[in-house]
DNA sequence: CGCTCCCTTGAAGCTGTTCAAGCGATGTGG
DNA sequence: CCACATCGCTTGAACAGCTTCAAGGGAGCG
């Protein structure tokens, strides 16, 4: 599945008009001319392997990006090496806005799996506010929704415990992605280590492996390979206490 | 200090020409068509007693404010009753633009102490696109500070124990009052309960009570009714490894 | 073949929860 | 003006959820 790669990116032309994900019908609809603009607007399309940072916590002037395909996650690191993941981010999502507001991004962005990214670059942001509101606006709305994922994964963090954690994530990838239908007859890509798991969760490794088996054991789901089979995804909504519903036809820019 | 509230709510008038959070310095400089178009958005003064619903999780259409003056803060709760507070709301913040941006909001606000609050009806939001970029620019950039302070909370709740969890509240709660110029020689207002404490932090009250104790103890601060004394801010800082540096001269809208 | 990565399992121990009780300040109605 | 309720803070004690330490196993790869 994963191609050779030779550098550190590769560099391919997809021309916004011919954007796969956008042909997918998850997003809100768009007129010729905004994605006239978007088209403008992208300056590169890359490949980063897995494990690349897409934004380092010390870099200056941080681009902005869309996530065109494959998995990535943003995630804040103490002094002393404890990090935490914030969020992850799939297909379809922006990565950067708030770094690309400030001078310096206060967190990391790393590929999880291999990752094509739509490079906007961030002096090009304000044209945006400027030329075509309609776009802005749609910026803005994606960091709300971006704020409404962190929001849920803070609650979780806070006052659920371990297994309902577990749910909780499980259910909101799930609902996520099925509304990008990249979910078969219950089946779903799920690339995440259980040390991912435990990092964007707040808990030990060792921890986070008890209770995915006890909720394996409960019959909640099952793993082989990268791919995660949910058997009844209501059953799992109950436990985790989850009924956020996922925004329909979100913008994709 | 808490004027006699007769309804739910006390109307005000106060042109944003007049503006005293304005005029204390914090803020990034605005020309006089922003202040202008501002005044003109801006449809009320509200204030309401600490307690008060600013934003309730079922109703729709929520506007948008900004906190003029007080304290408030917005919250999630499962529906077992477990509530997670997701942040404080100081004067200049913005209040529901997640929720202006969706239909229903996913979350609460309420008022901590009684507040003061400008109201920006939320149908007006779409024209500040369409006629000052530069403004709705200011909005996705407060939208983008919000997130990163949850950022910082989910850090802490995840990766941080209970003292320096309540160690890096204290800390960023001071730096951004001290923005503010509300600290007056390391003592700054600070009416939080501890009940407050807990939630925000994914603490029981119990167990918020003696990590409070044990840094009182240990000479980091000491309280007043309402005041919070910090004695060593560097300390403090340095015990609970934050860093992160308020962004300085933000927009107020 | 040996290395690394990820997952798994057992055991011990600590951090934080839950239960329980009491205290002082504030407010209210008889 | 006192009796009584409420609210926020405090403290002790028992328990449990989660962490840490330790060890081992399987799959993929040079």
């Amino acid at each position: 599945m994963a191609k050779a790669i030779t550098a550190a990116s590769d560099r391919m032309r997809i021309p916004c008009f011919e954007c796969a994900l956008r042909a997918s019908g998850a997003f809100k609809p768009i007129s010729e001319l905004e994605l006239a603009v978007i088209n403008e607007m992208k300056r590169d399309h890359l490949v980063l392997p897995a494990g690349a940072d897409i934004i380092a916590t010390g870099q200056e002037q941080a681009e902005l990006y869309t996530l065109y395909a494959g998995w990535a996650f943003r995630s804040k690191t103490l002094p002393d090496g404890r990090r935490q993941i914030l969020n992850f981010l799939l297909p379809g999502d922006l990565i950067g806005l708030q770094a690309a507001m400030f001078e310096a991004p206060l967190y990391g962005a790393e590929a999880l799996t291999e990752v094509q990214l739509c490079l906007l670059p961030r002096r090009k942001v304000w044209a945006l506010f400027e030329n075509m509101p309609e776009l802005a606006f749609d910026l803005t709305w994606l960091g709300a929704r971006e704020e409404s994922h962190i929001d849920e994964n803070l609650t979780s963090v806070g006052r659920r415990n371990a297994t309902e954690r577990i749910a909780a994530l499980i259910i909101s990838l799930y609902k996520r992605l099925d509304a990008l239908k990249l979910v078969v007859n219950g089946a779903m890509p799920f690339p995440l280590s259980q040390q991912h798991i435990a990092d964007a969760l707040g808990l030990s490794l060792v921890h986070t492996n008890k209770s995915l088996a006890k909720l394996r054991r409960l019959g909640m789901f099952s793993q082989t390979n990268g791919t995660l089979l949910l058997s009844n995804p209501h059953a799992l909504a109950n436990l985790a206490q989850y009924f956020d519903e996922e925004t329909p036809k979100r913008p994709l820019i």
